[in-house]
DNA sequence: CCAGGGGTATTGTATAATACAACAGTTGTA
DNA sequence: TACAACTGTTGTATTATACAATACCCCTGG
């Protein structure tokens, strides 16, 4: 139940912001880091190089990221998010902060403290799945 | 990062037990029901009916999962597990059970108390998106 | 200096998941 | 009985994805 509100979450944010959940990803991966490699993105994302590669070209295609060979390293591409790339990353972020802050209006004050603390006790004993 | 750990443990289960995601929830959708129709199985999964048709195909041509016209309705078809489904939908449900136990002992026992508690208010308290 | 070895990105190919629209069969009702 | 409403299937298109082959680039050892 719970992961399937956060998904729809993410999806609601990526339509509504007229990109595919993927792509969507990538941008706020971007943004987040300023400037990157395919390699690196799809590294951080747990996609196939060749994947990230035809994701970031439509995005490329859209107009929202930059994509120049890196100077240093001509083997590397510098990726980076275009003007219209950060007003998306901007928009998307606070998409999600407000989510957020709604949710977290939503619990009882009393409550907030305990389950802030309960949600990071979680995520440290959720195992680290190897199959 | 607690969805993709738990994106994870999903997909993993699915891999390891020889069908892919979709599949998998289907698997489970009709464990736990017993009997049900694709509409009705896609309306729980979010899917079209269309996609849903196409993934039961697949299970039935797989052994996994039975389907006969209703006999009450012919327009219904009645989806349900075969044996060797049962057995795979056993297999999944006790290997998310013990993922589930394995997290519970990784919590702190004098904790276990307040997360659950903490993860119910949260349940609540996420908005009800729609874009 | 240049020839490989190793790394990076792209392209070819194949598959899964998915939605929408059109269609065929079934049921109940006016 | 004819039609509206419903169920499931099929045609078609798109997105996401992986793996393998390839082209390009860097560095190091002869």
């Amino acid at each position: 139940m719970l992961t399937r509100k956060l998904g729809l979450l993410e999806k609601s944010e990526a339509s509504c912001c007229g990109v595919t959940l993927s792509q969507c990803h990538a941008v706020v991966e971007i943004g987040r880091v300023g400037s990157i490699s395919v390699n690196n993105l799809a590294g951080i994302l747990g996609l196939d190089k060749s994947t990230m590669s035809r994701t970031v070209n439509n995005l490329v295609e859209q107009g929202l990221v930059t994509r120049e060979t890196d100077p240093e390293d001509r083997r590397y591409l510098s990726i980076g998010l275009t003007d219209q790339g950060r007003q998306l990353f901007v928009n998307i972020e606070s998409g999600m902060e407000q989510f957020y802050q709604d949710a977290f209006k939503a619990i009882p004050p009393e409550k907030r403290e305990q389950v802030l603390e309960s949600l990071e006790i979680l995520v440290k004993s959720l195992p680290n799945k190897c199959c």
